[in-house]
DNA sequence: TCTGGGGTCCTAGGACCC
DNA sequence: TCTGGGGTCCTAGGACCC
């Protein structure tokens, strides 16, 4: 380990909601909900009437009568964040993002030419806030994972610098539930054992951890409360599936209206696939009834596609599968995903094939060989024999 | 009748993250 | 606390292959 920390966490506050105060003067410095039956994000002035993440409307009003209710704008929300990247990356080639509000950034290399991490760090910050007009926490440690918790001490609006040596000193006297990885049920096990602290997860060895929790997290805590977290900032790192879901409330629903949130859900998958130039070969369906209660069926198809027809027609399969749960369990939320995502380009020599009787192969193959090179030729081949004639026509 | 070791893929479920 | 929509990773058994 190198004994500078580079590795910066740069998290915005409360980002949804406070995108809705920069962009509406009246609601800053006022509790702000943004959410529809849930809370998707809330002001740090409605945090502290206890307003959490996802919390019901209705209750986060009770707790908070004066909050301003505000219906979520994602594309405002998308903008946002494409900006923040951009400073981000103004600031290092080294950016692993997380989600649309979060990513690491390591600075090691340049140390030389911008300073040290804790300036940078808050040229950084200073950047957001006056070019985007967003208030931005910054962790700053040798690892990813005390990065991280330093924003979420940092917070809001801060930067948290910890510096090599005082690292264990500023992790121990935490809460379990700081270390990534750790939510509600492995709590509550640490809890029985009456481990409270990073400190005392520190101090029972792995083999207890293991014992406790299994075998990897088990293994992972023993890690983190020691610090120790060799994952480098990675970027380039590309999605492994794809999905959307769709919460369909508490009355009873007709085998034919899932039916139709099924085909509505394939179709806004795949298309977001097609944009995104991916193909993916399992489907999966995700199914909640009354008691919360999740399933999942899954399918994987031979060859990766983005096209909506194969990707229902499994999908509707896996549904099928389902239907004796369906009817006696009450559906409350069905989901479909692809997975095994990979470069759509097989998609892609797939189309032609697909728009022409199998005497238009050659020139298809053709069309490939130029905008892919020679090699690509034979898995064109492939292909087109393993879909064959029988392929519907599919208008996209 | 008795019988190894290693690897990959598929499927289902569970925990966790924002 | 009665719950949205988007993801990630791990475990574990079985099929299948060499």
């Amino acid at each position: 380990m190198v004994d500078t920390a580079t590795i910066l966490h740069a998290d915005l506050d409360s980002f949804y909601a406070s995108v809705e105060q920069r962009d509406d003067p009246a609601l800053r410095g006022r509790p702000v909900l943004v959410g529809g039956g849930v809370v998707l994000a809330a002001s740090y002035e409605a945090k502290a009437f206890g307003v959490r993440t996802p919390m019901g409307v209705a209750q986060a009003r009770a707790l908070c009568p004066g909050a301003v209710v505000v219906p979520p704008r994602m594309s405002a929300y998308a903008t946002a964040s494409r900006s923040v990247f951009g400073i981000f990356r103004d600031t290092t080639p080294l950016v692993e993002p997380i989600s649309i509000d979060e990513a690491f950034l390591d600075v090691g290399g340049l140390l030389r030419i911008r300073g040290a991490p804790a300036r940078i760090a808050a040229r950084l910050r200073a950047q957001v806030r006056d070019r985007v007009g967003l208030p931005i926490t910054v962790g700053v440690a040798r690892t990813k994972f005390l990065a991280k918790v330093a924003s979420g001490v940092g917070k809001p609006d801060g930067l948290l610098v910890v510096a090599p040596g005082g690292e264990l000193a500023f992790l121990h006297p935490l809460g379990v539930e700081r270390l990534w990885g750790v939510g509600p049920v492995t709590a509550a096990k640490l809890r029985e054992q009456r481990l409270r602290t990073v400190g005392d997860v520190a101090r029972v060895g792995e083999a207890a951890l293991v014992a406790m929790l299994g075998r990897h997290t088990g293994r992972h805590l023993h890690a983190l409360a020691h610090n120790h977290d060799p994952r480098p900032v990675r970027t380039g790192v590309r999605r492994s599936s794809i999905g959307a879901q769709c919460a369909l409330g508490g009355r009873p629903r007709a085998f034919a209206e899932i039916d139709a949130t099924l085909a509505a859900l394939v179709d806004r998958v795949t298309r977001r696939m097609r944009a995104a130039h991916r193909a993916g070969r399992t489907v999966t369906v995700r199914l909640r009834f009354r008691d919360f209660a999740r399933v999942t069926r899954s399918r994987s198809m031979r060859v990766p596609t983005s096209l909506t027809q194969p990707v229902l027609d499994v999908a509707r399969g896996l549904l099928e599968q389902a239907h004796p749960m369906i009817a006696t369990r009450g559906l409350t939320l069905v989901g479909v995903a692809v997975g095994n995502l990979e470069s759509d380009r097989f998609q892609q020599l797939e189309l032609p094939i697909r728009a022409g009787a199998p005497e238009v192969l050659d020139a298809a193959l053709d069309a490939v060989r130029d905008r892919f090179g020679a090699a690509s030729v034979t898995r064109a081949a492939t292909l087109g024999r393993e879909l064959g004639p029988s392929v519907p026509l599919l208008p996209d």
